[in-house]
DNA sequence: CAACTAAATTGGTCTGACCATTAACCTAAT
DNA sequence: ATTAGGTTAATGGTCAGACCAATTTAGTTG
């Protein structure tokens, strides 16, 4: 009859840190009760109350400071994102897919900036692109714009995908290519860089 | 020197463990060492491990049986969008990005499918579609596409997005929006099916 | 008042113990 | 030989205590 009331403590406790939030109107930066706190006030051990905290801090919703306590703080998915797709990128790891995701990310990189790049940034680049080796040169452009586009989600899944498409065999462009990729996004012509970008993966 | 190095015992033990999943190529279902066997091997105490397989656990990636073992499993976040829901409101930054990204795996499926669409496959989304509530229309189209579409990568990304945007209001369509999105797909219309999707995320 | 020191607090980790559940094994009755 | 029942071993669940490491706080000293 009580088969769903038997959960574990640290799901409990789980439940009374969320009480203990909403009840306190905690905000981000907050500090939570410490871990002996907890523990004698949930009536639970302290490593039950450790394997909540930690589980939340996989989720992002908590940090720890070693010696000073737990404190809430803005949610992150990109942690546990990363996490997350390390683990699936085990299971699938088929390299036309992880193609092409990265190319679909990359794409939309170069849509968001589409028009919006300063010449001051436009021109810090290029001078970069310049003096950088062939190899580098995909890997720098694009983790410069996937910054300048501010979508942190979208660059950390980037950057996954770019570790684990490293070993796959990548036809490495020119400078000019990529000089030329960048002039198309800053005059909005995004639709010829992706065409050129999409042609450097060979894609099936 | 050795600032960075210092990351604590229970997440070296989660990098551990992906990396037995990945060296024994273990498939959802499969069983993990015992925690007193990680432990052992993997020089760390009960106390560590477990502490990362909870986070694991509660991420959705592992599932716990009394008695008998860890087991793998097919990801399925369930406590965590739970915990998130409840945890996360506002954070509006955070919700545009998954959105974005969301929106952007979607419009790709979209893409693959283009004029892919068996008849007999269309004709029993469409018979299911009438049946479901609103509210289950859009997760339910869109699984039965990624499945359909066959990139393992995009779908698991998805469902991951799909799982952590449930917090997020979404503004619900109704059947004959998803039958006419269907309906495009198949008739290799994917134009028009992308502009109705992106018009249902408010972004920006 | 500033600087240094000692103590208290807090997270990080390990060990060992015990309970609850399950599976595997063995034995005895049919 | 098969099956029912009970014992044993393995495994997760939980707690308590000890110790270390980092940080803050309180106290002391110059």
């Amino acid at each position: 009859m009580t088969k769903d009331t038997k959960s574990k403590v640290y799901q409990e406790v789980l439940e009374e840190i969320r009480n203990y939030i909403v009840d306190h109107q905690l905000q981000d930066g907050d500090r939570l009760p410490s871990e002996r706190e907890l523990a004698e006030q949930l009536n639970a051990g302290r490593s039950s109350v450790r394997e909540a905290l930690r589980a939340i801090e996989l989720l992002g919703l908590i940090e720890t400071r070693h010696g000073e306590g737990t404190f809430l703080r803005s949610y992150q998915p990109y942690y546990s994102v990363e996490i997350l797709s390390t683990f699936i990128l085990q299971e699938t790891r088929s390299q036309q897919e992880v193609l092409q995701l990265k190319l679909l990310l990359e794409s939309q990189v170069l849509s968001n900036l589409s028009g919006q790049i300063s010449t001051d940034l436009y021109e810090k680049l290029l001078s970069v692109i310049v003096e950088l080796p062939k190899e580098q040169l995909h890997t720098f452009l694009f983790t410069e714009l996937f910054n300048a586009a501010g979508n942190r989600l979208l660059s950390k899944i980037w950057h996954l995908l770019e570790g684990f498409s490293n070993p796959i065999p990548f036809e490495e462009q020119n400078h000019s290519f990529y000089e030329q990729i960048l002039l198309w996004v800053k005059e909005n012509k995004t639709e010829s860089a992706k065409e050129a970008l999409k042609k450097v993966y060979i894609l099936e």
